[in-house]
DNA sequence: TTAGGGTTAG
């Protein structure tokens, strides 16, 4: 007892955790400058007990003090079936010294005398505070938010006599906005002033975090009225919502509002926000500016901020670019994680280099970086697109193997890839699994299978699902209605083609350069230029900024109808407008110069792109080796073969025809020869007259195994395609 | 209670 006594006259003001509890500006504060309209606390007034209340109180109060190892239920035992909410209440005064004691009491009527009543809840939280028990304090509170209507009420009136610490409010603040009621979060704030006391910004930010912008802003701006100092989390989070809703610039003007602001100074995370924000918008040069001006003020970019970075630069498929980042990024000491592992091999998924796929993989392995469920799903996704299914295949059941479940994405993803080969069945097995597997086929996965079925020539079949699917509620996107497009030209019929981007207008989707190239690239494959022109003059008279893939297909169009002029002029107007011609738009102009064996123009042209930074690709270098093959211009051919070899490119069957008829013709056999064996083990099917030219010289060196095997092959082959 | 990575169209 004597020790008891000795520690409740130490508790009286519960000096050492209070202090604790008020250090730090984590937790609320009293408003000491506002006094005047500040009301006070209401005193705390049970009832008064009657004689006999008052004896039985005293005995349970008296037996709990007595305690000491036994536990609550063995020295309480005998009184349970008198003891009535009210008891408890009156019990609490008694035993405002021991918190221990009050909360062990409170546990032993809740579990034999069922609920215990609000009032005895906020006593409870505020004895917890006191004694540091937050996370009793938490439950308790949430306890009766969830049983009672005015449970805030409660906690209010018994503040001021069990000296509870303003933190409590802040414990009440966020398990109201734990439990969603955030109304009532942000009437709890206006209340809490009236008496004097602003929740912290910490537990303010909980509430900010789940709002919508809107009433975010708004909040923001009321809790500062009412005396709120936001700090850098709060200003990071209204960012982050700005920046959600495509509101970047303003959420740029946040970020300068806060220079200046002692109470939220920008961190490395505002910045990176809004990096993210800008990134997200494909602005590139304001993210780099932001870049730029974040390490001028000494804050140090790290694996969030260059995964933004990294991430535009792949979805543009600058992936050059994006590795320069990357290196970047490992000098200054930040160390790669996953998600700039899983960006990188997505990138280099996109185009098709699997090569660096695998190298990243186990880069990230050898790093002991393990990869989940995203990083496989984007090596799947790079295998699936490049066409190789059974790899794919292989490295779904490795992810399921080490403990990765594919969710829609992974299965859209070789969705995607067996609709593009035109596996449709199996794109529609796995359709099925994915049921099977308990996920909803999105519409992703429904374009991904309409647009399977629309590259292969099936549009009605395609049109039939998305009917069915949009009927169910499926709410089709501009992919959606681009792969119809798309599916209708191919079949050369333009005219509902042209319909479905009006429907898709209709179903409040705006068409972008996409729908737009698409027919124009069908009415310049009918021979239609003017229908594209027109095209092309509605897209600018509405503001919609055609792509690099536009002019191209403009350029194509010109080179194909044999109106080379017409497409040189493009080039230049394209080149005096700063739009960018890359690699397709000169492979264009140079295949068509090329078949009409113009090879000087053919050199020129490629001069001038390379001149201009642009690099050749495989389709380039088949050109060239293909027109210089037939002007008999085989020094250049054979140049250029050894710089595509160098770059590990390859031939393509025609181009393969007409290089070894040059190398024949040239009588360099050796080469030739070999030239033939590489084209047959590649599976390519030569020309019969290349055939008849090795028959021949096999047939000469009285090779007469190879002659028969030759003979066979071309019967079998060239027999074939003549008669397809 | 604040920031990043994976699926569809020309």
């Amino acid at each position: 007892m004597l020790c008891r006594a000795a520690a409740e006259s130490q508790r009286s003001i519960f000096p050492i955790v209070y202090r604790r509890l008020l250090s730090g500006r984590r937790h609320s504060r009293p408003i000491d400058s506002l006094t005047t309209s500040i009301r006070p606390f209401p005193e705390y007034s049970p009832k008064k007990p009657s004689i006999h209340d008052a004896d039985l109180v005293r005995s349970v109060v008296t037996a709990l003090k007595q305690r000491r190892l036994e536990p609550a239920s063995e020295v309480l035992g005998h009184f349970a079936t008198g003891f009535r909410p009210d008891h408890l209440i009156w019990s609490l005064p008694n035993l405002r010294s021991d918190p221990d004691l009050a909360l062990a009491l409170l546990d032993w009527f809740r579990s034999c005398r069922g609920p215990v009543p609000a009032e005895a809840l906020a006593i409870g939280a505020h004895l917890s505070v006191v004694s540091a028990d937050l996370s009793g304090a938490r439950r308790l509170l949430r306890d009766g938010l969830l049983s009672y209507r005015n449970f805030v009420g409660r906690v209010i009136y018994t503040y001021k006599y069990w000296s509870s610490t303003p933190a409590v409010y802040d414990l009440l603040f966020r398990a109201i906005v734990d439990i969603n009621r955030l109304d009532e979060a942000r009437a709890l704030f206006r209340h809490l002033v009236t008496y004097g006391i602003i929740v912290s910004s910490d537990s303010c930010n909980a509430l900010l975090a789940r709002l919508t912008l809107d009433h975010l802003q708004s909040t923001f701006a009321e809790f500062q009225e009412l005396g709120l100092r936001w700090d850098s989390k709060s200003h990071n989070i209204l960012i982050h919502s700005l920046c959600c809703a495509g509101k970047t610039q303003e959420a740029h003007e946040v970020l300068l509002g806060m220079k200046g602001n002692a109470d939220a100074s920008p961190d490395v995370i505002t910045f990176s926000t809004l990096i993210q924000g800008y990134c997200n918008e494909g602005e590139l040069p304001r993210a780099m500016e932001l870049f730029e001006e974040m390490s001028n003020k000494g804050l140090a970019a790290n694996a969030f901020t260059y995964n933004s970075i990294i991430t535009l630069l792949c979805k543009d498929g600058k992936l050059v670019d994006a590795d320069r980042m990357f290196v970047e990024m490992l000098h200054r000491g930040v160390a790669p994680d996953r998600a700039i592992y899983t960006t990188l091999i997505n990138g280099y998924s996109k185009i098709g280099n699997l090569n660096a796929v695998y190298r990243l993989v186990e880069e990230m392995k050898k790093s002991q970086l393990v990869p989940d469920a995203m990083t496989y799903t984007s090596v799947i996704y790079g295998l699936a697109r490049s066409g190789k299914m059974a790899e794919a295949n292989k490295m779904l059941q490795e992810m399921i193997n080490r403990g990765w479940n594919p969710d829609e994405v992974t299965y859209t993803a070789l969705i995607d890839g067996y609709g593009k080969e035109g596996k449709i069945k199996d794109a529609f097995y796995l359709h099925n699994e994915m049921l099977r597997a308990g996920y909803v086929p999105n519409v992703v996965t429904y374009t991904a299978l309409a647009d399977g079925l629309c590259k292969h020539g099936e549009v009605e079949a395609a049109n039939e699902l998305l009917h069915e699917v949009s009927g169910k509620g499926l709410e089709l996107n501009e992919f959606t209605y681009n792969s119809l497009i798309y599916g209708l030209c191919k079949v050369g019929n333009i005219e509902q083609a042209v319909q479905i981007m009006v429907d898709m207008e209709a179903a409040g989707l705006r068409p972008d350069a996409y729908p737009y190239t698409t027919l124009m690239d069908a009415y310049c494959k009918s021979g239609n230029m003017d229908q594209a022109h027109n095209l092309l003059r509605e897209m600018l008279d509405r503001g919609i900024q055609p792509t690099i893939v536009t002019f191209n297909v403009l350029m194509n169009g010109f080179c194909t109808a044999g109106l080379l002029e017409d497409g040189r002029r493009l080039l230049e107007w394209m080149v005096k407008k700063s739009i960018m011609p890359n690699t397709t738009t000169y492979n264009s102009l140079m295949k068509q110069y090329s078949m009409e064996k113009n090879m000087k123009t053919v050199t020129e042209i490629y001069k001038e792109m390379c001149s201009g930074g642009i690099m050749p690709d495989e389709n380039t270098y088949n050109i060239l080796i293909t027109g210089h093959s037939k002007a008999r211009n085989m020094k250049e051919a054979c140049y250029f073969h050894c710089e595509m070899v160098s770059k590990g490119f390859s031939l393509r069957a025609t181009s393969y025809n007409a290089y070894i008829k040059g190398l024949v013709r040239k009588k360099k056999f050796t080469e030739a020869r070999g030239l033939f064996k590489e084209m047959r083990s590649r599976g390519f099917v030569s020309d019969r007259d290349i055939y008849n030219i090795f028959i021949d010289i096999n047939y000469n060196e009285q090779n007469v195994e190879m002659t028969l095997e030759l003979c066979d092959e071309a019967m079998q082959k060239c027999f074939q395609e003549s008669e397809l």
